[in-house]
DNA sequence: TATTTGACCAAGA
DNA sequence: ATCTTGGCCAAAT
């Protein structure tokens, strides 16, 4: 099991309403490569199959996504989490731990 | 094999 | 508030 594919499977498993972070991501691989989690996503050989976009940085910030910044905050918004300038409002209730 | 890169994070200037 | 630096890790080149 390769590294990026334990990072799609657990970006599957966030819920539906909830987001989670690059570095919650690593902690759940016991790992502190945050950095490489960030990395795989950017790759994200599974575009539409992962659902990247309820990852975003530690501080609720959003970074770079495939569509861009505006597509993601309505798709995030659509799932019940308001987005403010980019950022993640309410984090700490929608964030999913693993 | 070695170096660079990146959707990161924290701390300092 | 913005920019730089150092540290972190895996993948790509």
């Amino acid at each position: 099991m390769n590294f990026n594919d334990k990072v799609y499977r657990l970006c599957k498993l966030i819920p539906k309403g909830k987001v989670s972070t690059y570095k919650e991501i690593a902690k759940a691989l016991d790992s502190r490569g945050y950095r490489a989690v960030g990395n795989a996503l950017n790759k994200n050989p599974y575009a539409p199959v992962v659902p990247c976009h309820r990852v975003v940085s530690y501080s609720s910030h959003l970074h770079g996504f495939l569509h861009g910044l505006a597509a993601k905050r309505k798709l995030l918004e659509s799932e019940g989490i308001k987005i403010k300038n980019n950022k993640v409002i309410d984090f700490e209730k929608v964030l999913f731990r693993f």
